[in-house]
DNA sequence: TTGAAAGCGATACCAC
DNA sequence: GTGGTATCGCTTTCAA
């Protein structure tokens, strides 16, 4: 079914019926209440694909996560739909698993579809991506990746900095046998993650011991990355989760083996996912806003109301550690 | 950038560049390397809208839920995917946060673009929308919803029997009073399931009390309607929820009345999210495949190999309970 | 206030 | 093997 069939029915042209749908150009009030009415009657629905194609323009954002299964995605595709919608923008999603051949396609996906804008919200980025999207003509916005120029703006949340944080409050604390539970080492965002434990570890006044372990981000990978550290010898008084996802495994495993959080372990998670509240016990953790960076990314894709052409922009989020009761001083301390 | 600047460049016309870009039709060796050459080099991507509507057929799916939120959509939405991206398909994503009016619109515009089939997996399905869909010349899915008919395929559970099957249970442990903690009652198939539960208790054979109270899907509702639950004065020694994301919460709210489970209540999910293993104690629940109801919904959308032109067909699910930590015999029993 | 017709960027059929 | 062109369903001038 299309306009011809609705104008035909109307006893109209399929000027006239594209005029009525799209509320545009004069239209006599009874024509256009005739034309509603076989569009109701037909229940036509126009062809998105003919009207992106005919009007040239895209109210359309794509964003493309590495998981949405981890909560800290889904807040910010939730926040960032929300804002869209608002605006009356489409938002169309990938999830790419961490898979980097997964985010090549996701990205020419986005591409074909001549989306408005596109968040890339992964850790699998690829210097050779970040190239292509700069030259692509098409907004782009990045997260923890890249360089601001003519259509990029990036998010930074700087997170060797919550990291320090985390570390020198256990290191306050009493702890000097510190595990670092992390996912997908083999990607660079996320080595860098786990180097920037080691390296506030090697900052730390006193002599200190580590271990790291890695497995797939979630709760399962959390709990085996756990099991691997508990096998190293280090016997560790405290765990650092590269997220909270994985630090909720961190509690199950060491519940397993009788190990008490905090008494015994303390354990960190990192972003401040809502479900981190509910772990028991509530975890110490480092606050990432996932809404303003929704916010953000969404401010950065779409064209300022006024006309102000908004060059590619850098956003900086700054981390606060959040305190709750996984972490305590290692047993035996004053 | 189109097929135009591609033909120029490479000194052919679009028609055999569209033949290199598709794999169609015979094109000589060098010819298609040239193509392929400029095509790299423009960082040229088709219009998938052009594509569509001068194609006709859609590879493409569309999925709707009510919460993407809940780990339980999100794991049938993953197995959707990865059967669709398996055999060549696409598949767009809708949440309706339970918003009835939200979900005539993404149904609206999962029409517009023109998908090969839709998903339904909501709980917010009324019954026009339902004809809406039955007259639509589109296949669709629902899930726990609808009779099968030429075009309609449906996936029912049976959640009355999970439920049953929970409350004979906490009977039989020597339960009495029972609560139940659910969300959005005003939407008919969710007070389907508040109902399940107060006809299994109707019909346990001695006497028992109950108790309902709901706020919204997720573990902050489950607190909070644990909250008004243990203000009813029921003074309950279960509390069955109405799934797994939302006894999250009724863990921590119990917790923070110094409430222990098992020992003081008991406490049931529903569904067997990966989660609810994470949870404290792991979560007594009734196991609902999701990833089988994924795969079944792609099967429905997606006509058969062999060409047999699948006729809308019911697939039942059978709950199973899942015995694990969060019940046991209520305080004072034998 | 309305209609006719020129694109938008592909696909696919028909010639050559 | 390759090119020309009708066609998909819509938006958007331009005339009437």
């Amino acid at each position: 079914m299309n306009l011809q069939d609705v104008a035909k029915k109307a006893h109209v042209s399929i000027a006239t019926v594209s005029r009525v749908l799209n509320n545009v150009g004069p239209v006599k009030k009874s024509t256009r209440a005739r034309v509603l009415k076989v569009v109701s009657e037909l229940h036509y629905h126009p062809n998105l694909h003919a009207r992106s194609l005919a009007g040239g323009k895209s109210r359309t954002l794509g964003v493309i996560f590495s998981n949405l299964e981890n909560p800290f995605f889904l807040d910010i595709f939730r926040s960032i739909e929300s804002d869209a919608h608002e605006r009356g923008y489409e938002v169309l999603v990938a999830n790419t698993d961490y898979r980097p051949q997964q985010l090549v396609s996701s990205i020419h996906l986005m591409m074909g579809r001549r989306v408005a804008g596109l968040a890339v919200i992964v850790s699998e980025m690829e210097p050779h991506l970040i190239n292509e999207l700069t030259e692509a003509n098409l907004r782009v916005v990045f997260y923890d990746v890249g360089t601001p120029s003519r259509n990029i703006s990036n998010i930074r949340v700087n997170y060797p900095r919550g990291v320090q944080k985390t570390v020198e409050y256990l290191y306050s604390l009493g702890h000097r046998r510190i595990g670092f539970v992390g996912h997908h080492t083999g990607l660079d965002p996320l080595s860098d993650r786990q180097r920037s434990f080691i390296e506030a570890m090697k900052r730390c006044p006193q002599h200190v011991e580590y271990a790291t372990a890695a497995d797939r981000d979630g709760p399962e990978g959390g709990q085996q990355a756990t099991r691997q550290l508990l096998q190293t010898g280090l016997r560790p008084t405290a765990i650092v989760a590269v997220n909270d996802f994985m630090a909720i495994g961190v509690l199950k495993e060491l519940r397993e083996n009788n190990l008490r959080v905090p008494a015994d372990v303390s354990v960190t998670g990192y972003d401040n996912i809502r479900l981190s509240e509910f772990a028991v016990p509530p975890l110490t953790t480092v606050n990432i806003p996932r809404a303003e960076i929704g916010h953000l990314a969404f401010r950065a894709l779409t064209p300022e109301e006024d006309g102000a052409q908004l060059e590619g922009r850098e956003f900086r989020i700054n981390p606060e550690l959040v305190i709750r009761e996984s972490t305590a001083s290692p047993p035996g301390s004053a």
